[in-house]
Parts: C-alpha cells; structure tokens; sequence
DNA sequence: TATATTATGGCATATAATGGCAGAAGGTAG
DNA sequence: CTACCTTCTGCCATTATATGCCATAATATA
C-alpha cells in the first residue's frame, strides 16, 4: 500500500519523479510500473494500472442508456491518462492535467492506500496545511469506529 | 480500453488526427485500424470494427415489431460510415457526420472505454466543461451502486 | 568514508499533430 | 461521351511535444 508524504519538483517538460517508495510498492505489489492519472478535486489521483482496470471493467458493464451515468463516466475516463515510469523513475504529466491541478514546479506526492494523490504544493498548503490536525481529530469517532 | 481526452484540429478537407495512444490501442487490442463513426446525441461516436460488429448482433436480435426502436436502430445504422485510419494516422470524417456534430475546426476526442466520442469543441465546453466535477459528485451514489 | 541509490537538470532524438499541395477518383452537366 | 468540378487520398514539410539517455547533485546505506 501507498504511504507517506513527498515533497518533489517538476522538469519544465512535466516531468515528476515517483518516490522510490512508491515505485517499490508498483514493483512487488502489482510487477507493473505504469499509473493511471486523473483529475479529482484539486488535485490528480494516480492509479496503478491493475487498479485502474478493476474500475474500467466495472464500467463497462453499466449500460449506456442513464445520460447522468454516461457523463460521470466521460468524466472520469475523459481525464485519464495512462503514465508508464520511465528509466530514471519519472512519469510525465499531460499539459492537461497539469493546469487542472495548477502544477507548475513544486509537487506533493501522498501515498493513500491504492491510490497516490498529487497536488500542488501550493494548493496542499492551503487545504492541508493548517487545520488539517484539526479535522484529524475531529474525525478521530470515525476513525474509532474502525479500530483506530 | 479507450481512454483520456485530446484537443484536436480537423483540417479544411476534415480530416481529424486520431490520438496516437488511441491508435495504439487499435492496434495492440483490436489489431485493425479501421473506425466505424455514427452520429449520436450532439456528438460523434466512433467503434474499432470489431466492437461494431458486436453491436450489430446484439441489434439483430431486437425484434422488428417495435418501430420505435427499429426507426433508432436505422438511425444509427443509416449513418454509420467505417473510416480507415490514413499513414499519419488521420481518418476523414464525412461532410454529413461533420455538420451533424456542427464540427468546424476544433474537435475534442474523448476516450470511453470500447468507443471513442468525438465532439465539436464548443458544444463539448457547453455540455461537459465546468459543471462536469459536479455532476460527476452527484451521480457519485448512483456509481456506488454498481460497486464503485 | 566509500558506495549505492535517488532526484532532477539538460540535452538529442523520435514521434505526434497538422498544414499544404497535387494527383486520383467519382459524380454531374452539357 | 466528355469536360469540369468537387471531394478524397497520399505524400511531404514543419512544428511542437514526448521520450530516452547521460550527467550531476543530494541523500541514504554499508
């Protein structure tokens, strides 16, 4: 799984490297180093490919016919971009997603369980900078609930 | 599975560059390079050969006593038009597909998994472009439902 | 302290997208 | 039937972008 918060800086071509950590889990967990990207929020969230296929074949099977379904699925798959790592570690970001997320040269890169989120330093700043530890721990009953 | 979303210009004679990750995948998963392009809504959408083929059975079996659904099946059938990708990996989108779309110049190709959707620019931006985060939020229940 | 690994910058090259043009094909009017 | 016009198609040229590779600096590891 995914942990852990990295702080990297992008190439002028778009270029990010994937923290070794996290290139690591790619390797043993799913022996495939290729994410799959997408917009969320504010931010861009990368899938291994194996994860990301789960979700396709899951919505492939939905019919075609509910247009609010159909546009939720142009959505998400219209934003998707398939992003190999190449040699030196590094995944090139489309210009695209790029200005969705307002990432210009400094990257957050959070390991979130199967996923990886990336933001813009600083977009992180200002939603998880301050008050992040106040939400913690107004959420901590929730937490509880799920032995933590 | 088709995937992501590309701005391109259609040239004065309408052809449309076919994304290169697309044909790729034409090439790796349906090793044929030929579309077939029917009109649909306010867009265009586009189906590799053997996806169409697909199509046309599952309608051959619609009865025929239904004239609704057989005047939409010949609808979609009497437009269909199949486009062989070119050398520098273009088709030609015919003249009545293109007005159909209202396609002038500017196109957006979207990926949607076993088709592709190709939309005139400015009906795209109308239809899918900021709003489309909160669509996406609201049917957020109606994709949990199927185990997303 | 020596050595390996990681992050990142800088290039050179390959590939992609697209405009332009000319010949081929096919339809239409005289 | 033939000349003309339109549309289609192949090919070349240009530009922008992506990709691969090497070098270096920073960091971690033995």
């Amino acid at each position: 799984m995914f942990r852990g918060r990295y702080e990297h800086t992008m190439t002028k071509t778009g270029r990010v490297s994937i923290p070794s950590k996290f290139r690591e889990v790619c390797r043993k967990k799913y022996s495939d180093e290729t994410f799959v990207i997408t917009n969320f929020d504010r931010y861009l969230i990368a899938y291994p490919m194996r994860e990301w296929n789960e979700l396709e074949k899951k919505l492939s099977k939905i019919s075609i016919t509910d247009s609010k379904v159909t546009s939720s699925i142009r959505y998400l798959m219209g934003n998707a971009v398939d992003c190999p790592i190449d040699n030196q570690g590094r995944v090139l970001i489309p210009q695209s997603l790029r200005s969705y997320a307002a990432i210009e040269t400094e990257v957050v890169l959070v390991g979130m369980l199967k996923k990886i989120e990336i933001w813009s330093k600083e977009i992180w700043e200002k939603e998880n900078g301050s008050g992040a530890f106040e939400t913690f721990i107004q959420s901590r009953e929730v937490l509880a609930g799920y032995g933590l």
